[in-house]
DNA sequence: TTCATATATGAATGATTGCTCATATATTCA
DNA sequence: TGAATATATGAGCAATCATTCATATATGAA
């Protein structure tokens, strides 16, 4: 009887689903990163620096933003090894870390358009 | 001078970013569902389900959380297509939209190990 | 050194959010 | 139908968080 394996099976995957779990550590980390990624502000942050370097001055201007605001998220990208700075003459330039970082959004954006083929 | 080509490029990039940002619409579908991913309990009912569909009861169970809590997260997660649920006997079963969404999580994971090996 | 500019930072505040508690709804079973 | 079980939902509360305002720090120019 097929509905009894599937309870089975089922059951199974159900007792190994706690362990199974990644610890706490390693997901806090992720979770903090999603945090970092769900809020406007740093997302276009993050946007605008995909394309290229930029001053804390020129992104404030960019989002239309005050600058104790973006230097504020900017703390907080840089806390998370999200954004790395280097300071060019008067100004400091900020970067995004590494690729992965904008890999990561385009994959949402793709779960996003799926989604609305859907409908 | 290769410093004054470095310099007009910025210029350009600069002056093209504000139009190259995704428009705000899309921008808030992205942030909102990285803000679905992060927040803990969440988190771990999409590792839990990416596993198996599981009921309401047994993610409580499993997470050693109230009914109530998996619940209203449950719904917040559904809000944005990120689970679906169907009935099951006498339980309502719930199981990820689709896979994209694993593979965020595993590439995030991809990111942090980089990181880590920074150091 | 002194002034001007760029950035960082701390405290305060309003808004958002996750959980709890109580209760409503819905389905199965007897 | 009535009782039991599973899930959903609304209000309230404490905690978190993004922005602002005021100010500190740091660098470059004169």
């Amino acid at each position: 009887m097929p509905e009894q394996n599937f309870e089975m099976e089922h059951q199974k995957a159900l007792h190994n689903l706690k362990k199974n779990l990644p610890d706490n550590e390693d997901l806090e980390a992720m979770v903090n990163i999603f945090k970092a990624f769900g809020d406007m502000t740093r997302a276009k942050i993050i946007f605008a620096l995909a394309e290229t370097p930029l001053s804390v001055g020129e992104i404030a201007d960019t989002l239309d933003m005050s600058q104790s605001s973006i230097s504020h998220q900017l703390s907080i990208l840089k806390g998370l090894n999200l954004v790395s700075n280097a300071r060019r003459g008067r100004n400091i330039h900020y970067r995004l870390s590494d690729q992965h970082i904008i890999t990561i959004f385009k994959q949402t954006q793709d779960h996003i358009i799926e989604d609305e083929n859907d409908f």
